[in-house]
DNA sequence: TCTATCAGATGTACGCTGTACGCACGACGC
DNA sequence: GCGTCGTGCGTACAGCGTACATCTGATAGA
């Protein structure tokens, strides 16, 4: 029997370069991006690792189209909305695909064959900006720093090495045990009395910080 | 000759975990995190791979322990001037150190085992921006924002696949050469009458929106 | 001065990775 | 019945991190 490796009904799905990063897509938000293994993959399709090399050219060429089905889960800012409501909907459709998609965070602005779902979101981006009065300098500065903070956020985010108050706790513990005790007051008390409180989310820090800059930028709008 | 690989010297300099460091930090500030291999950071050494498991752990550790050097090279906020200098000459000290480090940016904060130049540099800010009057949680507010907005616009800046104008030009052509002209007038538009303007340095963006951030906050300190 | 000890450098080996290359096999047009 | 072709597979290789056993050169004690 040649085919084996059929689905779990006798007959075989045939392999497309869909169903291949549909699945790296999702192992890696499981394992992340060191755990994606083209073997691994692999093995999650019922398919022998060099059957994947048909669909996609190699690893980096698999992560290039994973990074646009990313692109393709953010809203994009096109309702008759303001800039701002429009901006600030993006930016937290962003966020939230990217705490979806930790290992893609490092990687969205690095490709250097963008896919369609990427160009057509920053067309989006820009358009909104545009059409709402900035200029095109302005347009930049304002990319730039939105873009920065939402990126900058989610990878640090992402890199906490905890993800309940539990873990902190025992972090800390952790991170502090090899020094003297009050080597670092304000650091202590800082992670004791606000940190570690209950109740305290990191998470709910962007939207103080995304209201920060959207204000920033719409005063500088008004005085160009 | 047992001993053949010495020095350029007769006499052999002994490694220690300080020389494996350094010479870590130099290969991959070179050829980036993934062209570390413990048996190229062995071979500048002239020493066999084996012999670096004597003085770090293992890559991880290796890993932990570069880090902290890019922490000691940040500028503490010490001086006697305001937050807002302060914190404006830390954010450029941090955004060089991490142009000198690209390697370094994904990995900055997410140590599980923070070595002592990155609990002091925690502690100098929190303590800095305590002092000026920065109660807890608005010292949380103002660190996340910040430095969301720097890493992530060391982030961005560093995966742009391009260091010249003329290699921006060549990959613009590149990115949007696979779709029909005018898909994307926007960023076309933004693409080509701005970022391929000579002159335009995408690195001069971070002093803007630093300066819209550090505004924000001295704004919000002042309402508190 | 001879010898025991031991830290530090090494050599070998294993299981893992990405992927080049050639082959096998089912589907299809004639 | 027979080429032709697209798709999946098997084999193979170089390079990776690192466990484990071994070797060696310097030092300490007699």
């Amino acid at each position: 029997m040649p085919v084996a490796t059929s689905d779990t009904e006798g007959t075989r799905t045939p392999l497309t370069r869909e169903r291949v990063v549909q699945a790296a897509v999702q192992h890696a938000d499981g394992a992340g991006l060191e755990g994606l293994t083209m073997r691994h993959v692999a093995k999650a399709l019922n398919v022998a690792p060099m059957a994947l090399y048909r669909h996609v050219a190699n690893r980096e060429d698999l992560i290039d189209a994973m990074i646009d089905v990313v692109f393709s889960e953010i809203a994009l800012p096109l309702g008759g909305a303001g800039w701002k409501p429009a901006m600030r909907e993006r930016a937290l459709s962003l966020r939230d695909a990217l705490a979806r998609h930790r290992w893609a965070i490092g990687l969205m602005e690095s490709r250097l064959r963008p896919g369609p779902a990427n160009l057509r979101h920053h067309d989006a981006v820009i358009g909104k900006l545009r059409s709402a009065g900035f200029d095109i300098a302005m347009v930049a500065h304002a990319y730039s720093l939105l873009d920065g903070y939402i990126y900058g956020f989610a990878l640090t985010r992402m890199n906490m090495p905890f993800d309940t108050n539990a873990d902190m706790d025992a972090m800390a513990q952790h991170m502090f045990e090899p020094f003297p005790a009050n080597e670092y007051p304000n650091l202590a008390e800082f992670v004791n009395t606000h940190v570690l409180k209950p109740g305290y989310d990191y998470t709910e820090e962007f939207e103080y910080g995304l209201e920060v800059i959207l204000d920033g930028l719409e005063a500088a709008l008004g005085t160009d």
